[in-house]
DNA sequence: TCCATCTGTAACGATAATTGTTACTAATAG
DNA sequence: CTATTAGTAACAATTATCGTTACAGATGGA
């Protein structure tokens, strides 16, 4: 199933918690709205903490909420706090250093490379989490059951869905 | 290993394609400048091939040629001839429908996911084959020196190169 | 003080994608 | 006819991701 989802699962978890306010979640509830196990949350929840976006407090009565105001955290942060991984990869083996090609298509490339996440980073610079959580609220269920159907999986097999 | 490498090495190909002008290229040839396996080759070429890319010629003294002038072949072509894959994946579960943020969170990340494809794009549809070949010339060493030290990594286990 | 609760994190298995490899068929030039 | 080459199927090895269990450490409240 290699496809990082981690980005997808951190703006989640940071849009639940734009509409918690100052109430701290708990990787439990977040684990149950996201579909997952409470671990794959709480190593996220690390991952944004370290990156200063959430705060987590431990013990009873603990749990997670925004280190910033919705409108000051960009999808930008986050996805350098996730490590969302490269947009594509380099050479698996080192190019022929014989070929005059091979000596430098490995520069050329990470140019490229370089380029193209400058032209991703333009975009996610200029969404903030205020921005995500209030594009929830509307209309957006026939998006989604539209995305949902694009998409054409079998998922979904069975489990079990709390009431929140 | 998964980390799509595809669109590098489809890049790598008809950069040497490009130099080589109308004589065709073999499998072999390619591979050995690209460092790996002819069938690896043989499978991205037949991606480039079914979109117009190039032209292959099967039997004795074949080999496959760019289809188009390098000017103009873009590496939005190439990336989506060879299916790069996506810039981040969306949740691996569905979320949770009964919650207000789980019901609508997959389509406004289906937006922003194609709000960011979109930024790729713009970068990628601006260079071109001939743009790259180019930049292979002149002094691109030290940049490719300075990516392989970046990524500081300790492949090359003693693989034997042949000369060009 | 003690205990239930919650985070942080290590460890491991299942799953899946990618790459490399072998082996074969079909097409083509000489 | 034959050597050569692309096209493609099939399989193993490698690797990242995700889910899961388990446990240590911190914390608030009885």
């Amino acid at each position: 199933m290699p496809a990082n989802s981690r980005f997808a699962i951190a703006v989640h978890i940071l849009t639940l918690m734009a509409r918690a306010g100052d109430e701290p979640l708990k990787s439990d509830e977040v684990a149950c709205s996201v579909n997952t196990n409470p671990v794959v949350i709480r190593r996220i929840l690390c991952a944004l903490s370290k990156a200063g976006l959430v705060v987590s407090q431990t013990g009873a009565s603990g749990g997670s909420r925004l280190a910033l105001k919705p409108s000051s955290i960009t999808l930008l942060e986050v996805y350098r706090a996730v490590d969302a991984g490269e947009v594509f990869a380099l050479h698996p083996q080192p190019p022929n250093a014989k070929c005059p090609v091979g000596m430098n298509i490995e520069g050329a490339l990470d140019r490229i490379l370089n380029e193209v996440e400058q032209g991703v980073e333009r975009v996610l610079e200029k969404i903030t989490i205020e921005k995500v959580s209030k594009s929830i609220e509307p209309r957006a269920l026939r998006s989604a059951a539209k995305a949902r159907a694009a998409r054409s999986e079998n998922r979904n097999s069975g489990k079990k869905e709390r009431e929140l």
